[in-house]
DNA sequence: AAGCTTTATGCAACTAGTTGCAGAACCGGT
DNA sequence: ACCGGTTCTGCAACTAGTTGCATAAAGCTT
């Protein structure tokens, strides 16, 4: 139950179309809540009827035609809420430890390629992130809201951080198996698994 | 789609029940790919009718009776096939940041509990990924399906101390915002969104 | 043996997120 | 003025995950 409150957020920082905030998402709010044009469309609708935000009037709203929302009291008031409120954290989902769980009883052929996959994405990431920091966090600037934006900056730094050098050091891992067992480890599961 | 995998590799670490699954989802696998017992029980029988695994043949399977499950080769290869296969990374969500990074534009009134409740969650995961490294991984044991169990629960530890470091210093600065500012750090939104 | 609790399996309905597609305006070039 | 690509909005159908409840057997209690 998040996204209306990430679109919530993303309209406070600055009125926009649908476009716009899909643009968005997929820069700066995505990086820890993404969406899609779908999603968000859907919630403005909602969002919208439900009286917390309004569309701009401007020209008229045809299909095919950009209409931009702002925020109203509701919609403020409705994010102050959530935002204060307790909420418990979402269970993890992670599909790369999945699979490297998964080899150690079906063998780690194939993963070196995709763990090398991962580990360039991840460094990507990282950079853009440093790039982010470099442009719009300069020393000096720390009014309350830049010091809020920048510690969640950092999580995602150092998030990535920790992805690029666990990454690294499983790649050599897992090279090492396949070098002593000459591809696959224990691909038939023996050790694991014993012959019935 | 990853769920049906996770649940291969969990029976073929041992077979079991439905029942026995979700609780042992509920300490291990879950780490890293929750799954309530209904998804469970539902994958079970998707997965049998796929013939990629079989109920155990025991006393008569009728319902309030445990059933056990063994994986057949089809769903070993399956899951070789899935675990060898490239596959791109879920888009992040991260309900905690988002909320950060709203209390930047509304507020930070009431956070600081929630982040305090938070940090506490992670410093008793940690603790019980490092008791586990400690029963299970005693140095010694590095057969390579050990290497890569502990690799993965290396991922946990270091994530788990990641978060209890980044929600330490979040902490920090949330309590000293709130101290200049009285409670609440731009709660009406002047600096960001100019009044109109 | 009658009732209460726990264990185990499962159905049904719901919410959230994804994918595929389509239609209207707008913006160039010819 | 027409055509073709791009922008912008949106519907419909699907997949994955969650919540609430039902039902059957087994074990314990009196």
């Amino acid at each position: 139950m998040s996204l209306p409150h990430a679109i919530l957020t993303a309209l406070l920082e600055k009125p926009s179309s649908g476009l716009e905030l899909t643009r968005r998402f997929d820069r700066s709010i995505g990086y820890f809540w993404s969406a899609t044009h779908q999603q968000i469309y859907r919630e403005l609708g909602k969002l919208e009827s439900d009286g917390l935000i309004r569309a701009l009037p401007s020209e008229q709203p045809a299909r095919g035609q950009k209409k931009a929302y702002e925020v109203l009291p509701a919609g403020r008031a409705e994010l102050a809420r959530w935002t204060a409120a307790g909420q418990d954290p979402k269970p993890q989902r992670d599909a790369l430890l999945l699979r490297l769980r998964a080899a150690a009883v079906v063998g780690t052929a194939g993963l070196e390629a995709d763990l090398g996959r991962h580990l360039d994405l991840h460094r990507r990431q990282l950079a853009e992130y440093e790039e982010i920091e470099r442009r719009d966090f300069p020393p000096g600037r720390d009014g309350p809201e830049d010091r809020l934006r920048h510690l969640v900056l950092r999580a995602g730094i150092d998030l990535e951080t920790f992805w690029t050098r666990w990454l690294a050091h499983a790649l050599a891992e897992v090279a090492g198996l396949s070098e002593v067992t000459g591809g696959t480890a224990s691909s038939d599961g023996a050790g694991t698994t014993p012959p019935r």
